[in-house]
DNA sequence: AACTATATCAACCGCATGCTA
DNA sequence: TTAGCATGCGGTTGATATAGT
């Protein structure tokens, strides 16, 4: 008899053991392959003394004897994660588990159902659009429902504002896709703004929830931070164009925290905290190119490197150059808001949040052009 | 204590994807 | 180009635990 146990054609076997494992079978897996590895799942059953087909095997290991797992409650950081992510990737589990080291997409995806899927309900939100259900204020209470109106409202509009970003970048890489599909005439089309202007808004609105952002402008040219850190675009540029930061009160561009983002970059100093939030800024104009394709480069080295200078707080000399998206080279009509940037320098919990959700606004653009 | 309802989560299943011959 | 195979993914199931009556 020919038993194709699981989809896949994962093996041909006759007799093959289902249900729950023994601590016995437990045993010969993490024997198996603590001194083999785990090689060909389909092959290792037999070799290993097990009745069990081979994707059952994997499973085990994956999802329970991988010695890196973490087992137990989620921290609040993890589920607000996890709440993140589905709003933006939905129900792509293992894409969402790749943002919790050590959790299994199987125990995200359970814990989602069993609990956050019913917490979201629960505030109003429905846990599949992430919007907020209009009918919400007719049930419960209306002092806890003020209190999760407030979060709700704050995630929608992140997402909304997230939508909008997806959408212009959208119509802005792509005109063909434009409602309705009308012919459009590149002569009498108005020159278009930078996408990337959209994702800083964007960015600022979601860490600072309650400020409105959307009017905020400042000068041509030139973005400024706090009150006390400015980005220089200079618009008569070579090839690769000049990007300095520097601090305002530093007497010159000369002795301060400064970066020379051209070939090749360098770091010297101790990174400033509004150093590092600049830096990231451009990161992230240039992810959103380079994802869409406007720029032949792949920056995850360099997120990389910015990871460790963020965490090791040590000076860093980077050999490879980072290479500047075209439109740093354009004159800027619109400019970001604002921004309060920590005040403490060194790594902080802060720092790495940003990074994820810088990270997070990659799989964002990724998702949408990819 | 006995029964029922609900929650939890490990494991299964079918399909999708990527690789290779 | 295609077929077959190995693996991964996400929806679903079902056994067990827990809470409620």
């Amino acid at each position: 008899m020919e038993v194709k146990a699981g989809g896949g054609g994962w093996d041909n076997v006759v007799e093959l053991k289902k249900g729950p494992w023994t601590p016995e079978e437990d045993h010969k897996l993490l024997q198996y392959i603590q001194q083999h590895g785990h090689g060909s799942w389909r092959t290792l059953p037999p070799k290993a003394g097990l009745q069990r087909c081979g994707k059952s095997c994997r499973l085990r290991w994956k999802n329970y004897l991988r010695p890196d797992i973490k087992r137990g409650k989620f921290s609040i950081q993890e589920e607000q994660t996890i709440i993140q992510l589905h709003a933006l990737l939905g129900n792509r589990w293992s894409t969402i588990a790749a943002h919790l080291p050590k959790r299994t997409d199987n125990e995200i995806k359970n814990y989602w159902n069993s609990h956050l899927k019913k917490r979201l309900s629960n505030m109003g939100i429905d846990p599949t659009t992430h919007k907020l259900k209009n009918h919400a204020f007719v049930c419960g209470r209306p002092h806890d429902f003020a209190n999760l109106s407030h979060m709700a409202q704050w995630e929608t509009a992140r997402l909304e504002a997230e939508a909008r970003l997806v959408r212009d970048s959208k119509l802005i890489s792509n005109p063909s896709t434009h409602l309705l599909n009308k012919p459009t005439t590149a002569a009498a089309a108005p020159p278009r703004r930078p996408p990337c202007l959209d994702v800083l808004k964007v960015w600022a609105w979601t860490n600072y929830p309650g400020k409105d952002m959307s009017n905020a402008t400042t000068p041509s040219g030139l973005l400024t931070y706090n009150g006390g850190l400015q980005l220089n675009l200079s618009d008569n540029l070579g090839p690769i164009p000049t990007v300095s930061l520097f601090d305002q009160n530093s007497s010159s561009i000369t002795n301060i925290n400064s970066v020379q983002v051209s070939s090749p970059w360098t770091v010297n100093g101790p990174p400033s905290t509004h150093y590092i939030t600049m830096i990231k800024m451009m990161m992230m104009m240039m992810i959103v190119d380079e994802v869409k394709g406007i720029i032949d480069h792949d920056y995850s080295s360099s997120m990389d490197q910015i990871h460790d200078m963020i965490m090791t707080n040590n000076p860093v000399d980077y050999a490879d150059p980072l290479w500047i998206p075209g439109f740093m080279q354009q004159g800027f009509s619109h400019l970001p808001p604002r921004i309060n940037v920590p005040q403490t320098s060194g790594p902080s919990d802060n720092y790495v949040f940003e990074l994820l959700t810088l990270m997070r606004f990659k799989a964002l653009i990724a998702h949408t052009f990819g």
